[in-house]
DNA sequence: TTCGTTTTTCGTCACCATGACGATAAAGCC
DNA sequence: GGCTTTATCGTCATGGTGACGAAAAACGAA
């Protein structure tokens, strides 16, 4: 008995959440579920899930983006946010999260959740009021995509595999929330080296001439970066 | 019994490890223990410990700093890194480690090790073959270390209270492995809103016109960024 | 003292990225 | 065929940057 005890000596439920965030019209969204059992019962809450016996973290969170929105972990961009290990942030017990950030285009795929019932795009800003302490971990992802949009070309992470320098330019003024000149942002991203390569396609939209396609080229990082106004 | 056997499902010791970085006569340092117990008996690691029952994760981080340097955590930069929870990483069980970076002034106070014996500042190059994956994690957290300094005034936590724009340079040159121009450097950072103020001292170092001293300013990113070459 | 060396600090100049904004191209709609 | 809308190209002034010259201000040696 005294041995059972000493293990669980300096040990907490290790979980991980995801904050999902895409675009979709033009808007924001984020992937909430609502709870269906207590603690925070009817509250949405981002996804996740308990990390299992011999699964690496970034396994458990590809699995949970698997399951809650059916979307394979190459698609878009993945990486880890932060940890979060506040006693009491569970009323349960001692659990530490381990958040993951994913930047995801308009899946044409429905949700389709089998594991949480009720997964659901929800605008970000309506998304308030979260379970335990989801909205510092959604605020943080937030700020995060944001600011690696900056001096990374992960906003391509937004976008379907071709795209026209609207739609990307529409990712940075969602997540930015402003506007930016069309003349200039086009220019930067076609000049910024490896940034977006065109296809020979082009598009028409509702209205006006009909745009080239792109698709993301080789760059990792934006040189130089798009820094916000 | 079975109770406590099914609490211990899905759980982990959660510990924090530290990348403790300073500049020490122009050289990148991090502060390493030698481990006096197995695993890795004798190798170099990043110190480090078991976060406490009921303690905050950036408390615990704290709490260590203070026991392996003696340092007030206030002092330099301070920040969590990642975390690390790859099954196996720990031959004795499932460890997940929190790792903090931290980048610190040239302590005047010895390092002082009252818990772990023989905690010592050693040259970042020749820290490798770490306990553990602590090679993965130093090479993480210099990397942070070298794009904080692009965009962030945190040159600066390198730096004593007071300092010239030589001193600053030097941290450039040594965490990024590369020589500036000290005009161009002198005209960027002296410029640059909230970077650093003079303090209307003066003070002259071995040779050479005397250096203007001065304090950290109030900016808390850097406009514009100053990039690597 | 004077000269040479070293380091700090200020200037200059060409070049490039950027913001503001005009102009043209190419579609749909009436 | 006009009109509207959007995409794309150009122009121009401004400001940041790299390369580099030069003066200022200390020290040490002759």
């Amino acid at each position: 008995m005294v041995i059972i005890v000493n293990m669980t000596l300096n040990m907490a439920a290790v979980t991980v959440d995801l904050v999902l965030l895409t675009i979709r019209q033009s808007e924001l969204q984020v992937l909430l579920v609502r709870r269906g059992i207590e603690p925070f019962r009817g509250r949405w809450a981002l996804p996740g899930g308990f990390v299992l016996d011999d699964e690496d973290l970034g396994a458990a969170a590809a699995r949970e983006l698997r399951e809650e929105t059916g979307v394979d972990p190459s698609t878009g961009h993945f990486e880890q946010l932060a940890t979060y290990g506040t006693p009491g942030r569970d009323p349960r017990g001692r659990v530490v999260t381990v958040a993951y950030l994913a930047m995801l285009p308009d899946l044409p795929a429905p949700v389709a959740g089998s594991d949480a019932a009720g997964a659901e795009w929800r605008p970000f800003d309506e998304a308030t009021g979260l379970a335990f302490d989801h909205d510092r971990i959604l605020a943080d992802g937030a700020e995060r995509a944001r600011a690696k949009l900056e001096y990374t070309p992960l906003a391509t992470a937004f976008c379907p595999p071709e795209f026209t320098v609207a739609d990307l330019r529409d990712v940075y003024e969602t997540v930015w929330r402003t506007r930016l000149d069309p003349r200039n942002f086009h220019r930067k991203v076609t000049t910024a080296e490896g940034f977006i390569e065109p296809t020979g396609h082009s598009v028409t939209r509702d209205r006006g001439r009909p745009a080239q396609l792109f698709r993301r080229g080789p760059a990792t990082l934006l040189h130089p970066p798009l820094l916000r106004p």
